[in-house]
DNA sequence: ACTATTGTATTAAGCGCTTAATACAATAGT
DNA sequence: ACTATTGTATTAAGCGCTTAATACAATAGT
């Protein structure tokens, strides 16, 4: 199935974002094998070079590993995914609150939203 | 002082964004005059068309009101000021327990992290 | 040894975003 | 009535992103 892109941020960002996801949610494990740029790309439907790029910038973070002529596969250092994993979390905590306080929205007013809405997931 | 940009969206959907936030912050209040297209264009540094675009769609969804030659401002109508800021507040929200979700956290987990975060910004 | 598969690189085209320059119509303010 | 200011429109250029087509080097797997 083709992935799921937003059109206001270039896709290759997005596909980083995506694979960056799936390996700390654990649906890549460490050490598992990827799809070879074609395939992968071909799932994504998208062009083998926009994900070339993302795969670029995922190994050069460490994320990935790439074995010139036998694919690619994820790293096996499970330190270097969690405290990836952290640091991209806590972004997302930081930018979130942010935006929430640029909204004129109070800390206990932001917090009590969230749990209005998780509260309504439950259901 | 020009505002502030990421690299990875497009610009002129930052500025509605922007804008918007300011509206719902009442850093803009309702039936306040906006500086001109120019002017403000010039104050976010960036092109009078790139600003124009923006606002053009900000009055689309109503925010903001158009008089031919003297100028925009804000709506008056406050209902629709705080539907708009609740449904983006509701939106940014499940984006972000969304993304939370997919990197494997918990809701409980997500949300102890956050209450972490907000003691830390205490300080 | 051969072959298919791997990552990698290059070129050209199309598209949207952004800027710059310029012009026009309408009217608020004098 | 005049003038400066307003929003609006148009054209051209440059840039990054994406795709398509193609080719090459290296090697795992047989």
């Amino acid at each position: 199935m083709p992935w799921d892109f937003k059109s206001d941020r270039p896709i290759y960002t997005q596909l980083i974002e995506q694979i960056e996801l799936k390996i700390f949610s654990g649906e890549y494990p460490p050490g598992a094998k990827l799809p070879s740029v074609r395939d992968i790309a071909q799932e994504a439907s998208v062009n083998p070079n926009t994900m070339q790029r993302a795969l670029a910038k995922l190994e050069e973070d460490g994320l990935v590993i790439t074995h010139r002529t036998s694919g690619r596969s994820i790293t096996e250092d499970i330190e270097l995914i969690k405290k990836a994993k952290n640091q991209l979390a806590k972004q997302q905590i930081a930018e979130f609150l942010e935006k929430m306080k640029l909204m004129g929205f109070e800390k206990t007013e932001t917090l009590a939203l969230i749990t209005d809405m998780l509260e309504e997931m439950k259901k």
